[in-house]
DNA sequence: CCGTGGTCGTTGTCCGCGCAAGCACCGCGC
DNA sequence: GCGCGGTGCTTGCGCGGACAACGACCACGG
């Protein structure tokens, strides 16, 4: 007791050595590793990461397909980011939009066979990167229990993406 | 062996549901963190994230000022970055430049009363936020385990900053 | 049938950051 | 003393992203 234990204090009071050390390298990891992986792939294939992940999600989707407010929930990104994106792949050659025949409100943005062929290409760097300076650092079992932490400290995010339509396949 | 254990295919082969967890939940969870701190800081202090964490670092710094370079090198921000965010600071009256006796390139950035006052208001709420979002779901243990996660991936970043001028205080 | 509220995507605008260039200055060698 | 490479900070510029506003559209209720 004595001079602890009084929450409010606790609260504001300064992190120690080893809050410090799993928050600020919470913060320094990410920005390192992104650092990093961004620039491997600028360098081998001239592609932001950002990009990488949109073609990358899209890749995974089930006809190489994605509506734009899907795909922006899944990279973290803006509506509008969005669309300023696609409009860069676009012009890349990468995707092309393609009008949704249910809702007319909506579109797709689908993965050229440029695209494609580019995606495939970046993963194998991107995945040896993401191997290389973070999964190689843990065993297996390491690995799960930061699976385990991460669950802890997302709102609802469990699946690796939420936007996983349930909607009829054309 | 079969179709595994090439260490080629291995490295661009898909991330299992283990490895994709422990990867992605570190980008959603530094991103849903980040977000959510900003936005606390900002409504209840007006405060950026970056913002606080300069005037935090500076706080720290013996006398309430650090070195400019020493600070970017801190916030992992460019020279160029820091420059306007001190600028901004000033002309918010948080801050002011000193230029430093020992070598007239350099500046400091120094804490002004305003300055020390916002930051000891807003570190309560920061640090409320950081134990509430992020501390909190692990035990001291599991801190410490993260720690030393991060020192496993971080370059040599060992230290909370690098940046500790050992040089004489005035 | 016609509102009405909500959603999807786009656009205008602003802001923060990085990169490259520039300027002033340090430290060294001559 | 002078020049020369290196360093610290600032400035010009472009990019990428967020927010708010907008038009088009859906779904639902009178």
């Amino acid at each position: 007791m004595s001079t602890v234990e009084r929450p409010s204090a606790a609260a504001s009071a300064p992190l120690d050595g080893r809050e410090l050390l799993a928050w600020r390298g919470l913060l320094r990891a990410h920005a390192s590793l992104c650092k990093a992986l961004d620039a491997e792939l600028e360098a081998a294939h001239g592609l932001p990461l950002t990009t990488y992940e949109v073609l990358m999600y899209m890749h995974d989707a089930p006809k190489g397909k994605m509506r734009m407010c899907d795909l922006a929930e899944c990279i973290l990104l803006s509506r509008s980011g969005l669309t300023r994106l696609v409009d860069r792949l676009q012009r890349d050659g990468l995707v092309i939009r393609q009008s949704c025949s249910s809702d007319a409100r909506g579109s797709y943005a689908v993965l050229t066979e440029d695209g494609v062929r580019l995606l495939e290409e970046a993963r194998a760097t991107h995945l040896a990167g993401v191997r290389r300076l973070f999964l190689e650092k843990f065993t297996p079992a390491e690995q799960a229990l930061l699976g385990n932490a991460w669950e802890r400290v997302l709102p609802g995010a469990g699946s690796p993406c939420g936007c996983v339509p349930p909607v009829v396949p054309s």
